[in-house]
DNA sequence: ACTGTAGTGGAGGTTTTCCTCCGGTTCGAT
DNA sequence: ATCGAACCGGAGGAAAACCTCCACTACAGT
C-alpha cells in the first residue's frame, strides 16, 4: 500500500467500516451506486442501487443516511482515482505528461457527469475534492507551463473545467472524442 | 413572420392546436417544460410543470402523452431558435460569424443539457434536429474554413460536440466561460 | 468456544409521481 | 345568439420510491 497524501481518500478511507462483512457491502454499494448513477443519472433509485449490490435497502441507509453522502462518496472515490493517476504520469515529458492525464480523466468522468450535476457547489466535501485535483493535476500543467508548451493565460480550473466539459459530452466513438479532445489541447497549448 | 425553412420549425407548429385558448396553454406548457427540465433535470415532475403552467394536469397529457414528447417538443423548439438565430449572425466576417453563433449555442444549451441527456439516440425528431442544426451552422463553418480561418480536419459535428459540451459546463462567473469558449477555439482556428 | 456488539435485510407505512377518465366549460363557425 | 366540437381540470386509483424499525446474524476480542 502505498501511502496517501491526498485530502480525499481520507474521506472515504475514514466512512468505511471495520468489520470485514461490512467493508465488503460498503465496497459493493459504491460500485453499484457508481454503475446506477452513470446509467440512470442522477436519481437512480436507492433500492436499485441496495439490490445491485446484493445487499438490503437497510445496509445502505446505515451507510449513507441520505442521498447526497452516498453521491460523496462515489465522487471523492473517483476524484482519489484520479490522484494516483496523476502520479503514474509524472515520469513522463511535460507536455506529454498533461495530456496523458486528461485523457484518462475524460475515462473517469463519464460517471461524474451525475454525480456532479447533484453535488451543485455547496457540499463540504467538494473543497476537499478540488484541492486534491489541484495537488494532483496543477504541477502537470505549472510544469508544461514552465517548459513553454502551455499558455500562461489560462488558471487550472480553466483547463479542468474545459475537459470536464467535453469528458461529459456524448460521441459518435472514441475516435471523435480523442479528436475533439486534441482539438481543445491545441487551444491550450503556447501559440508558436 | 418570417419563412421557417427549418425542419424542427415544421415539428413544433404541427403539434400546437389551433384554437386560440389550447394554443395558449400549449406555449405556456412548454415554456414551464423548459424551465423545469432547466432547474431540476430530465426528472422533473409533470404535475409540477402543468402547475407552473397553470393548467390542469389532465391538459399537459392531452398535449404530451409521453414524457417523450414533452422532451421533443422543448428540444426541437431550442433548436428552431437557435436555427433562426444563424441567420440573424450571417452577415458579420466569417469568423465573428461563427463565434457569435456559438456564444449564443452556449446560452440556450444551458436548459438543452437536462433534455438531451434522455433523449438518447433514438428518436426520430433527432434526426430532425441535427438536420437543421446542420443547415444552419454548418455554412457558417465551411464558410471560415474556405476563409482560410478553421482547421479543415474536423467536422461540423465534432465542432458542436465540443462546444456543447463546453456549454454544459458550470462555471465560476460569465468571464470564466468566455475565456475557455475562446480558448477552446483557439484550437479551431486554423493554424497559421 | 463464548459472548456482546456491530451489522444485516426486508416488511411495510408514508410520500411522491404517474396517468386515466369524465362532467363541465369555452371557443368559433354559422 | 346558438350549437356542437374541442378543450379544460382535477379527483382518485395504481405504481414506484423513500425510509424506519427491529428480529436476526456473523464477526472480533477474550
Amino acid at each position: 500500500m502505498t501511502p496517501q497524501p491526498f485530502p480525499v481518500s481520507e474521506i472515504v478511507a475514514s466512512r468505511r467500516p471495520h468489520r470485514k462483512d461490512a467493508a465488503r457491502n460498503f465496497d459493493a454499494l459504491l460500485a453499484a451506486a457508481r454503475a446506477a448513477f452513470a446509467e440512470h443519472g442522477a436519481e437512480a433509485s436507492l433500492e436499485d442501487i441496495a439490490r445491485r449490490a446484493g445487499v438490503g435497502i437497510g445496509t445502505l441507509y446505515r451507510n449513507f443516511p441520505t442521498r447526497r453522502d452516498l453521491f460523496e462518496s462515489v465522487y471523492a472515490d473517483e476524484v482519489n482515482e484520479l490522484c494516483q493517476v496523476a502520479e503514474e504520469v509524472a515520469g513522463l515529458e511535460p507536455w506529454e505528461a498533461l495530456t496523458a492525464w486528461l485523457d484518462r480523466f475524460t475515462g473517469y468522468t463519464v460517471t461524474k457527469r451525475a454525480v456532479r450535476e447533484a453535488l451543485d457547489g455547496d457540499a463540504e466535501i467538494f473543497q476537499a475534492c478540488r484541492k486534491s485535483m489541484e495537488a494532483a493535476g496543477g504541477p502537470l500543467f505549472e510544469r508544461a507551463q514552465q517548459a513553454g508548451q502551455a499558455r500562461r493565460d489560462m488558471s487550472f480550473d480553466d483547463l479542468l473545467r474545459m475537459i470536464a466539459g467535453i469528458a461529459a459530452t456524448a460521441f459518435d466513438d472514441e475516435d471523435q472524442r480523442r479528436r475533439v479532445l486534441s482539438i481543445a489541447l491545441d487551444g491550450v497549448r503556447a501559440s508558436r
